[in-house]
DNA sequence: ACGCAGTTTGACAACGGTTCTCATCTAGGA
DNA sequence: TCCTAGATGAGAACCGTTGTCAAACTGCGT
C-alpha cells in the first residue's frame, strides 16, 4: 500500500548507464545539471539517453544519494553527497563564485523549529547569495 | 541590507495592469506563481496578459518589491515582502501545509558566514520541508 | 486639451528543461 | 538458457517562461 520513500535500492539494477551517471557525478564536487552530465557522458563516448539521465538522477535524489538544488533560472542541478559532510554554498550573484560553508547552527535551528510545529523527516535548503569581494570592488563607483 | 527602499520607481509607469498585479500579491502573505496570479486576475475580470504578469513580477523582484523562490518542481513563486517581517516556511511534503516561522538565528548566521568570506549584499533562501504530524500519522498505518 | 515619443501591453510563437510513451533491450533468477 | 520485470532510448509531449512586434497607453511639453 504505502511504498513511498524506500531507502533501500534492492529494486534498482546496476546498469552501465546508471554507473556512468553515478561516476560522472562523483567525479566532481560541483553541482551539474542533467544536461551537462548527458553532454559529458556523450563526450566520453558513453551513449546514454537524456531521459535515462533524468530518470536516474531523480531516483538517486530520491534515495538521498545526491543533493538537488535549483539554479536561479529554475534548472535542477545535482551533486554527489555521499562523500562529504552536509554543507551549503554562498554564491556570488555577479560572477558565480561559490564558497562552501558548513552550518551546524542552521541544521539545528531547522530541526528545532520544524519539530516545534510537529514536523518530522526534516530536510532543508539554504542558499545564500551576495556579492563577492572582487565583484563588490569592481562595482563601486 | 542597507539598500534604499524606494516606494516610487521613477522609471516605471503605474499602469492598470501593474497595479492589479501588485494588489493581487499584497492581498496574500503566501507565495503565488505567475500563472496563479494571472488566473486570479482573470477571475476578477482584470484582463492582463500572461507575458505582462511575468514581466512585472520580474521587474518587481529586481526592485526588491517581492521575494522569489523556486518550488520543488522549478516553478517561480512570488510573495510581496514589503509588508511584513522576513520569515520562512516549513512545508509539508505530503499535504502542502505551510507554517510560517521566523529565524533570527539563521539571518545572523547567513550574514556572519557570508561576511566571513568577504561577501556583501547578502540575501538568503531557507526552505524547510518535512512531514506534518497528520501526514506522518497517516503514513504509519 | 493635443500631439508626440518612448513605454508598456497582449496575442502568440518560440524556447528549453523535463517528463511521458512505448517498443526494444537487459539483468538476474529459475 | 529461458523468462520476466525492470531499464533504456528516441522522439513527442508538456509546461513554465521568454521573445516578438504591432497597437495602445502614459507622461510631458506645448
Amino acid at each position: 500500500m504505502s511504498e513511498q520513500l524506500r531507502t533501500d535500492r534492492a529494486d534498482r539494477r546496476p546498469t552501465r548507464q546508471r554507473t556512468a551517471i553515478a561516476e560522472a557525478l562523483s567525479g566532481t564536487a560541483e553541482f551539474r545539471s542533467a544536461q551537462e552530465i548527458h553532454a559529458a557522458l556523450a563526450r566520453r563516448d558513453e551513449r546514454v539517453g537524456l531521459a535515462t539521465v533524468y530518470r536516474n538522477l531523480q531516483a538517486m535524489a530520491g534515495d538521498g544519494e545526491v543533493d538537488v538544488i535549483r539554479t536561479a533560472d529554475g534548472e535542477a542541478v545535482y551533486r554527489s553527497c555521499a562523500t562529504d559532510d552536509h554543507h551549503h554554498h554562498v554564491v556570488c550573484r555577479s560572477c558565480g563564485l561559490a564558497v562552501e560553508v558548513t552550518g551546524d547552527a542552521v541544521e539545528r535551528w531547522a530541526e528545532a523549529v520544524a519539530a516545534e510545529h510537529g514536523f518530522t523527516e526534516i530536510r532543508h535548503t539554504v542558499e545564500i547569495d551576495g556579492l563577492c569581494a572582487a565583484c563588490a570592488a569592481a562595482r563601486t563607483r
